[in-house]
This record gives structure tokens, C-alpha cells and sequence, in this order.
DNA sequence: CGTATATTTCCGCTAGTTTGGAAATATGGA
DNA sequence: TCCATATTTCCAAACTAGCGGAAATATACG
């Protein structure tokens, strides 16, 4: 990731009813929402949140599929991933210790942390 | 962390000059750098740089101290931390493998980790 | 006290973003 | 074909952020 493509991300995210969809989405996992229906959870106007959906894609944050009448949007978690890393890169200057609390707080977002990957 | 206080960490990081500034700091550690220094090293003029150093310190992201004439500023690491965990909040809808390239991504991050904290 | 260095504040201008109503487009089913 | 549902596009007004020159503040040192 470099530095232009990680400010559109960081912008899309930068706003409350975009935040708010994205996150839904991060906790719907890949099987997505539909655009209607997250408008019915937030209780946001159509048009605006369909504008919001449309940033969000643009920055590579979320992609979507049609399914009948229903355009179903999820997260794309692989874009997600290099922003993370991006923002950390060669972080800390070689202290192990002051990421502790980073990696704690990781550590909670359970199926986020190397070790479940031993399957 | 909560919805305002994420907003305002990324409308902070979703601009040029501040991301490169926070991510210069996250590479320095907690040592930090004076902004005289950040300001030379970015070419930006020094108004511009401190306006941004502002903006970054009012979301919580930088920290700072005088030292001699110099101030020094330093990234927050603890609430960079709590971004990044409000980001991925219960994440996946339970399906681990999806995070997999998270995962992955982050180990890049050498010391953010819980592996080597086992000291 | 006076001068040099370091950083911040003030100010107005420009450019880009957010918003919602109404209309347009696309799909499914009778 | 015709109607209902689902989503997007268009548009203009209000708002907000970014910018840099110049002046102000704070500290250091002789």
C-alpha cells in the first residue's frame, strides 16, 4: 500500500454513517449486507447511504455482488489488512515493549492473531 | 474507544502530510522528533507543520514535550492501538480464515505480535 | 536587556465535501 | 407488458478543511 491509496481509505473511514457501515460489514464477515438493509439498521436515506457505499468502494474498502433485486456489499478484509500494516510499518524503532499494549489490544479481535492459524 | 473518537483519529491520518508525519513518528519510536526536524525532513513550512502536529495531538494521536527550545513530539502508540482494535471489532462473523491475510500482514510488523512478547 | 532560534497563532481565500429531494435505472414476478 | 421493489444518479446549497504570509510568543544565551 502507498501513501495515496491509504489516504482514501483513511478518508472514506473519516465519517460517522461510513464508519458505522464499514464496521457492520467488517462483523458480517464476507457473507455481507445488503445495501437496503443497512440503510433500515443505521435508519439512513437511500441515496445518502447508497453515496456512502460508493466511497467506501472506490477506496477499496468493500466490494459487492448482485443477488437479485439486492446488492449485497461486504468488507474486503485483504485491503484492510495493508492499511493496518501500512499505518505500523517499521514501528517503534525497534522497542518491542511499547507495542505491547497494540498487540493486546489485537490480541482480543480473536480470529486476528497468527496462532489460530495452525490449521 | 467510541464512534467521535475514532472519526477524529482518521480524519487526522487521512491527509498527506499528517500521515507522513504520524508515520515518521511511529518509526521513531518514543523518542519522538522536534518538529523543526519533521518540518525539514517533509519540506513543509513550519506553519503548515504545526498546524497539522494540531490536528494529529488534538485527536489524541501525538504527544509532546519541550525540551530546550525544540519541542518534541511523539506518536501515541496506546490509542493507535485502540483504533486498530475499534476497526476490527468482533471481525469475521466468526470465520477466522478470512482474517487470515490480516494476520499475515501484521506479523510483518515485527514487534506487534504477542509471540515475542513471551519475555 | 537584546538578539537569535523554535514554534505557534491570526487571517482571509479557495477548493472540496456533505446533504437530501426528486427522478432515473435495473430486476423480478404476474 | 406492467407494476412493485431495490438502488443509484443528478443537482444545488451549506458547510468545512487546507493553505501560506506575516506577526506573535517562548526560550536560550551573551
Amino acid at each position: 500500500m502507498e501513501l495515496k491509496s491509504a489516504i482514501a481509505s483513511l478518508s472514506a473511514l473519516a465519517h460517522e454513517g461510513r464508519l458505522a457501515t464499514f464496521r457492520m460489514l467488517v462483523q458480517a464477515g464476507p457473507e455481507g449486507i445488503a445495501a437496503g438493509e443497512i440503510a433500515r439498521r443505521l435508519e439512513a436515506p437511500p441515496n445518502t447511504l447508497s453515496a456512502n457505499l460508493k466511497v467506501l468502494t472506490h477506496a477499496g474498502l468493500l466490494t459487492s455482488r448482485r443477488e437479485g433485486r439486492s446488492i449485497i456489499y461486504s468488507a474486503r478484509f485483504d485491503q484492510m489488512s495493508q492499511l493496518l500494516g501500512y499505518l505500523m510499518e517499521d514501528c517503534c524503532a525497534g522497542s518491542p515493549e511499547i507495542c505491547a499494549p497494540l498487540a493486546r489490544v489485537l490480541a482480543r479481535t480473536a480470529c486476528c492473531v497468527p496462532e489460530p492459524l495452525h490449521a
